[in-house]
DNA sequence: GCCGGATGATTAATCGTGTAACCATCAGCG
DNA sequence: CGCTGATGGTTACACGATTAATCATCCGGC
């Protein structure tokens, strides 16, 4: 009977025959408008209750055309930032009395794009873009508004951290330890804005100070680095500035497996503070994006209180992975 | 002019009007049913491809009374193992070719039924839900089938893994170690489906096995096990067998920082197979949920293929953080 | 006795789609 | 010529909620 195997929902139209009164007045008294009745008022809002009445939302969107929720679409649930984002995005839905649907692009470009259609067809009120790397969004023509969460230099960039600060954060205390040779950590594949800008930020940096700097691109995974790094000979380079925290993972996992140590030999700075580089030894030193924030500028671009794009400042958080490079330990 | 912000959508009308044909034709046309000439269809096609025609969801979901979408909604985003759920069931949505929804429950049990509620008024033609611990889920009488996917113990259970043979499976690992005295970690607080069929499948065993078990119950965070066994002082026990991953990653954690090595002075296993438990040094021995074929058997289940509940069998990956007990070592 | 105004409801249109039922036209045929 | 069938559409209603426009009553006032 009571199985939660989905009974028909009740209408508007059933409670309006039930109290042999119109559609239209049920429709009122459930919104407090028009004019009616304390008396009719009372027994539409009891026989709602009893019929465990809940509006259609497709009903209601239809006529309205507007659903109070918008969509977020991500590149991949399973990284740990991404999935930082779809809960700071929820809380600030929360705020809002905005409902959330998160998609996932599953690493498919294609799959992105019928996604955006997707939801703009089901009335999302807005759409929110975390972009896959390499994607090129120009000709979309969507019917909903698309914010773009990526880089500055985005020209579509609705909101977004500023990367190229982090970056240079990440520079200058590297700097500040005594680090003289640099390598640089980034990811390799089809563009992405937020890679280049905060290796672009470091670079900014560590040239201004005449710092020598190493470059490697690999796929901006923790398994990529880790595999990358393997057979890699550090030379003079006391440190390594990635441009993502699973990077820096697999940078620790393959110096710890030459029996290198961290960060007494070699030190180790990741980016984003995800989880990954709380729960790893030694924990790293990273730059945290404030997501909230990104999150609710985000909506506020969403539901048309913004139009200029919003740059969020980063922060550095420090922790064990990096610390006085070697010669200047001893110097 | 073609700034993604949102141009108004075409309807069959429109079509219609521009072709100076009625819109059931248009629809005829699109759909490819009814009588129609081959070129009024061509016709259709063109104009709908010219004005980038998609066809309301709403609309069509308010006529069929069916989304071709579900649901789903799950703890935690954040938590790694609710992300590979999010992903397996994208992936398995995307075989059938469904529209997935995911939501956040926040922490909060009512923002649970609140997005249940509300998943069921947008249309969704099923509902899956991933418990959080603690949800009563009786009375609800929502107006969509329900896919719960927690524990066999659980009498709504649609579809889960099966969480007693993982812990019999732990159990017994430990044991062919030559682990004699065992500490059970298990979650604190709300009662878990999950969490008490873990450890009541690694009770069998080792009460069959005259295993001697002690018990320790912490929130299931990696902080909880990190600092709930910072003073832990493990006496005679050899290993540790957690009920998450991530009490495993805090055990290991705190074990570390106290100077015990893992696996060598103490075995730790996990449960989840996560991500976690791969980038952590040492790597964990761990279970690994099915999770591709429980998705898969869930949207059967939505999809009303299924009927009785399905149990998914687990396995046990051993990695680096077990090893021989130290006795069975030495002797 | 009739008008103005307030009260409390109903009618009808609308949003975008799907579909059963109906209708006009024409060819073929006895 | 009238009937049958096929062809190629159109009309009309449904889905569920919202809302402007309308209508029926009743009351007081002149």
């Amino acid at each position: 009977m009571d199985k939660p195997a989905g009974h028909a929902a009740a209408s508007m139209q059933d409670i309006a025959d039930a109290l042999g009164i119109s559609r239209a007045t049920v429709s009122n008294a459930l919104r407090g408008k028009g004019r009616l009745s304390e008396e009719t008022r009372r027994q539409v809002h009891e026989k709602a209750a009893e019929l465990r009445f809940s509006p259609s939302g497709l009903g209601r969107a239809l006529r309205t055309g507007r659903t109070q929720s918008f969509a977020i679409i991500l590149p991949d649930f399973r990284m740990p930032l991404f999935a930082e984002f779809a809960r700071a995005f929820a809380m600030a839905a929360r705020k809002r009395d905005l409902a959330m649907t998160v998609a996932d692009s599953l690493g498919s470009l294609e799959m992105q794009t019928e996604h955006l259609r997707d939801m703009a067809a089901r009335g999302m009120d807005a759409l929110v873009l975390v972009p896959m790397r390499g994607s090129r969004l120009e000709g979309l023509a969507l019917s909903r508004p698309l914010m773009v969460v990526d880089a500055a230099s985005n020209p579509l960039n609705a909101v977004s951290s500023d990367h190229r600060q982090g970056g240079a954060l990440v520079a200058r205390h590297l700097i500040g330890l005594g680090h003289r040779d640099v390598l640089l950590l980034g990811a390799s594949g089809q563009d992405s804005r937020v890679n280049a800008l905060r290796l672009q930020g470091m670079r900014e940096v560590f040239d201004a100070q005449g710092i020598t700097t190493r470059h490697m691109a690999l796929p901006p995974t923790h398994e990529a680095a880790r595999d990358g790094l393997a057979g890699w000979n550090p030379g003079p380079v006391t440190a390594i500035a990635a441009a993502y925290d699973a990077l820096a993972v697999g940078a620790v996992m393959a110096l710890t497996a030459r029996g290198l140590s961290v960060p007494q030999d070699i030190s180790v700075a990741g980016f984003d503070d995800t989880v990954w580089g709380r729960i790893v030894a030694p924990a790293l030193t990273t730059i945290r994006q404030d997501l909230q924030t990104v999150a609710e500028l985000a909506l506020a671009h969403a539901m048309g209180e913004r139009t200029a794009p919003d740059l969020v400042p980063v922060t550095l958080v420090p922790r064990c992975s990096t610390a006085a490079a070697p010669s200047a330990r001893k110097g």
